[in-house]
DNA sequence: TCATTTCCTGCAAACGTTTGCGAATACGTT
DNA sequence: AACGTATTCGCAAACGTTTGCAGGAAATGA
């Protein structure tokens, strides 16, 4: 089955395309009476505007280009999730693409975007992106683009984020107030800013309490499940045993939750754990995982947001924004 | 910042755009020092083709359109990113549309790709799938299709999917073999064909072994934690305390495991529970979960190719294919 | 010398849409 | 009768690419 077009229609009807096209649009030169006609022979038809030949005059499509470290990473399929939902609801599609945390594939990935003319991009950056250049040209190339939580700092582009530092503040505060003293630290890479961020929470917060602070109690690892699980070990086969833990995210947390429990140490009694990010697994493990809410689905609704409003609004001098959406602690069972 | 066009080759060089075109795609007719030449400008110039110009020329794209129930969902997003990493590799990009297990937007979501012109669809249907017709009408338009999980039994596409009758048999019989004899299941939505398959098998494992069918010990429900959380919670209500549990999904089988443990019952002890997926969560649970290994990533990846082949082999004619991927009954703690 | 072949290239149309400009018609005004 | 002004519509170009066909030039053969 062939696609009706406007030519179809305007044959039908002995008027000419671009009679046909200005009565879709409601033109005001055109006379009531053949709008009419078009529109009720267009509905017969089942005419829907052919997106490419659209999108190849207005060099633009209707597509919104992802690009994000992981699909399968709770954090962004949830993200994603909340960016397929404005963007439907918004008359555009997703376009997904995974870096899988390589800065050749993410540049490789908005490379293609660009060439895709999508009509704007939504972005997560990956552990070892050296530098933003790749960004920088969609936006030459005046794509409007939007970071949801790891941003590229020199980039003039909007983002949604959290408050990193202070997050990890408060979770590591409220662990000061609960009595805890040796208060270890699980960190992400050391490229990522907002690991750092979270550090620098931690840090924060030992001071503010007059904890000096133990480079020991410090492990940088990955942000998998057996990145925990090795941080915890190498810490328990030091001998170095703390009597809680502030994990960079949820599956790190949930790692060294697995770790503790072999070694027979019982949390929260032995060990407190604190997760970041709030993912569904911190529910459903025993004891539940005290952690960081962190809302993934409405970080990608908002970034979603704000992109589609850069990319219909043509003003495009508009400032970059940066929205910080609230977090909240979680107190469970794990503390 | 401009895209580089063919026409901007052709003007430099002094020669034709049909030229220049013919001589980048190695067309026999192009004099071999001309074409040296156009392609050391396309290389200057970084000219990529234009994508949109293409596909309005061919009536195609190479854009896979991908549409799940959701994207959150861990065998889902596990399988999407299956999919993206077979298209990225062929030179593809995949469009996500998420479902919401329902109809209605689902059909949406199709039209949506058909108008898009996508090169071809990967697609899982919702539970509220009553008809076809929007995947016929892809079909109909030369857009090939593969089913991968979920499937429409009454379209002529491919598919990917497990034998759901042969896991679960597997499974129920194995938990028979293990001494447990009172054993409940945790269905699925009664409109999924794969949910009746599950019943299916259990029904046959329980027959061989003759053990009479026990209505009671069936529940219905959804495929989320709270379904079987529910489904338990019934169970418990009425008194009908069985002693082991085969839930149609992970997720169902991890709320069936709160709310026994909620019950102060012990896994296995007093309740053995098997899941059916094989997602991460089963492996961060106390108890570990005994669950069938479902290849999700590895099911995303086959369909992608499936499809690929099927869009760049000409021959439509190729007779829909089922490929059926091994499942593995993965005993843990939980019985 | 003329016809034929080979080699290389350009013209123009096509994909489906949008849009500036001009034109035709009808009507009212001097 | 001559002119001005709405009103309504069509022509043609443009977006960037591909491709059938034709045609020019050079080379070959008769």
């Amino acid at each position: 089955m062939r696609h009706a077009t406007i030519t179809d229609i305007a044959k039908k009807l002995g008027i000419s395309a671009s009679t046909v096209s200005r009565a879709l649009s409601d033109h005001p030169d055109i006379k009531e009476e053949t709008k009419k006609r078009v529109k009720k022979l267009a509905k017969e038809f089942n005419y829907k505007p052919n997106p490419i030949a659209q999108s190849l005059k207005n060099n633009r499509t209707t597509i919104i280009g992802v690009i994000v470290p992981e699909i399968q990473h709770d954090f962004f399929a949830s993200a994603i999730s909340g960016i397929e939902e404005v963007a439907y609801h918004a008359g555009y599609t997703i376009i997904v693409c995974q870096s899988n945390e390589n800065f050749e594939r993410e540049v490789v990935n908005t490379n293609v975007l660009i060439q895709q003319r999508v009509a704007g991009i939504v972005a997560s950056i990956s552990q070892t992106t050296k530098n933003s250049d790749h960004f920088k040209s969609a936006i030459a190339r005046g794509i409007p683009l939007v970071f949801f939580d790891r941003a590229c700092e020199d980039v003039a582009a909007s983002k949604v984020i959290i408050d990193d530092s202070n997050s990890a503040f408060n979770a590591v505060n409220y662990l000061i107030k609960k009595g805890y003293k040796k208060i270890a630290h699980l960190a992400g890479p050391k490229a990522l800013e907002i690991c750092k961020r979270r550090l620098a929470g931690y840090n924060n917060a030992l001071n503010k309490a007059h904890i000096s602070i133990d480079k020991d109690l410090i492990c940088y690892g990955g942000l998998h499940e057996t990145d925990g699980y090795n941080s915890m070990d190498s810490l328990i086969k030091k001998k170095i045993i703390p009597d809680a833990v502030f994990a960079v995210n949820d599956p790190v947390a949930i790692g060294a939750f697995q770790r503790i429990k072999e070694a027979g140490l019982k949390i929260p009694g032995d060990i407190g754990i604190v997760g970041f990010s709030n993912n569904k697994i911190t529910t459903l493990v025993d004891p539940t995982l005290t952690t960081i809410d962190q809302p993934s689905f409405e970080m990608g609704k908002k970034a979603a947001e704000i992109l589609i409003e850069l990319i219909e609004n043509e003003k495009k001098s508009a400032k970059p924004k940066t929205v910080t959406l609230e977090t909240k602690l979680i107190i469970r069972g794990s503390t």
